[in-house]
DNA sequence: ACCAATCATGTTTGCGCAAACACTAACAAA
DNA sequence: TTTGTTAGTGTTTGCGCAAACATGATTGGT
């Protein structure tokens, strides 16, 4: 086996080049010229060393490789990007980056395009606004990404007149706009479902809805989903509680409810929400789960920790993301662009939050 | 007022190129050359126009600009960096995002890159190995940054054997290598001096501590700073109890706490621990702040709604990422390397977590 | 009217790389 | 032998942009 075909591109050379001396100006970039000379060949089989082609003897290789790790040597991926036409890189837009489920989307999407060799570009907008959008687009477009993956509501996404480079690909979080785009999201109506269901299974009359805000269709998912469950049982749908996702207002929201005569189960469309409400209903001398369940979304790390550990829906962001990056590059391969929805399953946690109502 | 000098840049180009046609194999790009052809200037001229040149009348400006927009011009950024020799692009490298300073910190420093034009590319490193890092930052050779941001235990940073190209800057975050890097760091031992000394100062005869794990640096050091505050005091030290951040570790630390007699007073070095302290002394009948009081660390949002409301040592995470965009900026900008620590104030928060001690 | 000093613009060049093609040597098939 | 065929390598070319320099068109001073 002389030398297999398709070996793996060589990257990670070692040792950088001396001392940098002055190391004012743009230090000159060592090339693939400079290699080829010292390793004696032409720049066109230091390329072709650095790209794994199959077609190079292994002794030349081996000597290309040493004259590389000698002067390191590191490929310029800005003459490469030029020649290729692309960089491997993928946009991701996001808001704020401070919810939990953005931010482990975000780390999935990195650590598995970084497994496909492909960079992350980070593309913050700041205010949910058609110009911080717009702003966001114009960015990526002369960043020349390959892909954008946006983690954000889609009517603000709608809101925008997108212009993205033709060939861009886009595949959006959170979002019901399949039919535009490709969308990957956690399956909220699911997890809904099988949280309302759960308190119902246990006996409840009903089940009471903390809700996020309206603006979110994370959150107006979750209050459909509770809502059409509770139906579909034949229950009674109490009005709709409002949050913003924050533990201060689900505190408000407990305060209420806490005084509501017949609310003995409760569905937070959050755990923060629920760590408020179960704040409120201890004092307001309520014990859960014995006078009220209690079931949150989203399964924080903390979950199991709250007062008393908390019945939650686990949302899997690793998939999430994971899924988006696997969408959007089948994609790039393909050359196509496929709208549609991918939902990626939730799993109920049952902890200690939740129990038969007391006269069962 | 015929020209102002140094007019800004010409981006955020709206009005895609028409219907894209098949759109299969790479879009011939619109390039500075169609501009120029279609405005009747040299592609120089367009050049400088997109690069917000004075030397450019305002109605040849005019012209080109109206070119760019028709056809949808936008200019390349491989090209543009090839030929500049940058990409106006800063790496940051980071493990888990997960843990809530991380992200936050992250969201600033990508807010404040896209302030200044810099774009942010994320470096993800899975594992905590000497290959994950040199991985890492192989990669960022290849990806051409201008600047490094790590976010991360720089022991392990040390351990790799960093292969940087020369001329690349660096800034670490949650480290102690003032000599070597550039540090950014929230102020912990500041943070954790105002923490014990509160309690103190509430009449307590010495203050427990929970600590994070032994590799953080963070952790060290706010550990070091309890005890050298209750040294000073004059107070006696008790034993350090050990967690990992997580609130679990928390609860378990709680546990034992509980049955220590004299444990009046606990610092716990991050709010998700005290989180789970609160948990266990709840279940073992203590209560908080009559039997024991408790000091967290970070001020996470839902510190606020935690039973009781805790008492906590804010951390400044925006100011974090902001003062590392600026250091970084500013080595890009004088080309100069200049080790030296940053250090973020913190914030004692005084909530309903903490009281004087029940004898007094 | 002359020259010089602007100013606005055009021309040439090459950044580093890899696609496309050209070439050579070695060997097999005819 | 001649003619492919292939494997390994070299040569040319141009991606899109902007620095450097060159040019032409205005000015203003004398």
């Amino acid at each position: 086996m002389e030398h297999e075909p398709g070996q793996p591109p060589v990257h990670n050379l070692s040792a950088a080049p001396g001392g940098a001396g002055d190391a004012l100006r743009r230090q000159p970039q060592v090339s693939m010229a400079d290699v080829a000379k010292l390793a004696g060949v032409s720049s066109q089989t230091v390329s072709r060393v650095s790209n794994g082609s199959p077609d190079v003897i292994e002794s030349t290789r081996r000597q290309v490789i040493a004259a590389m790790n000698e002067l390191g040597y590191r490929p310029n991926s800005a003459a490469r990007a030029l020649k290729r036409g692309s960089f491997r890189t993928i946009g991701v837009i996001t808001f704020s980056l401070s919810s939990l489920g953005n931010m482990r989307t975000l780390e999935a999407i990195a650590l598995h395009a970084a497994r496909q060799d492909f960079a992350i570009t980070l593309i913050p907008v700041t205010a949910p606004t058609q110009a911080g959008i717009q702003g966001a687009f114009s960015r990526m477009g002369e960043l020349a990404v390959d892909a954008v993956i946006a983690i954000m509501e889609v009517h603000l996404l709608d809101a925008a007149t997108v212009t993205l480079p033709p060939g861009v690909k886009v595949v959006v979080v959170d979002s019901d706009a399949g039919e535009q785009y490709s969308v990957v999201d956690t399956d909220q109506a699911d997890g809904a479902h099988k949280a309302v269901r759960h308190l119902l299974d246990l006996g409840h009359e009903t089940v009471w809805h903390v809700a996020g805000p309206e603006e979110s269709f994370a959150s107006e998912r979750r209050a459909a989903a509770w809502r059409s469950t509770l139906t579909a049982a034949g229950k009674p749908v109490p009005p709709v509680l409002r949050g913003d996702w924050s533990a201060d207002s689900g505190y408000k929201a407990g305060l209420r409810l806490a005084d509501e005569p017949g609310c003995t189960a409760v569905f937070a469309a959050n755990d923060h929400m629920a760590l408020g409400l179960l704040r409120a209903f201890r004092e307001k001398g309520k014990s859960v789960p014995e006078d009220i369940s209690l079931v949150g979304f989203d399964d924080v790390p903390e979950a199991s920790s709250y007062a008393p550990p908390l019945t939650t829906v686990h949302q899997n962001f690793a998939d999430v993301g994971n899924q988006c990056v696997d969408n959007v590059l089948q994609q790039i391969r393909t050359n196509t662009t496929e709208p549609g929805v991918t939902l990626v399953p939730t799993e109920l946690v049952i902890r200690a939050s939740t129990a038969a109502p007391k006269g069962k």
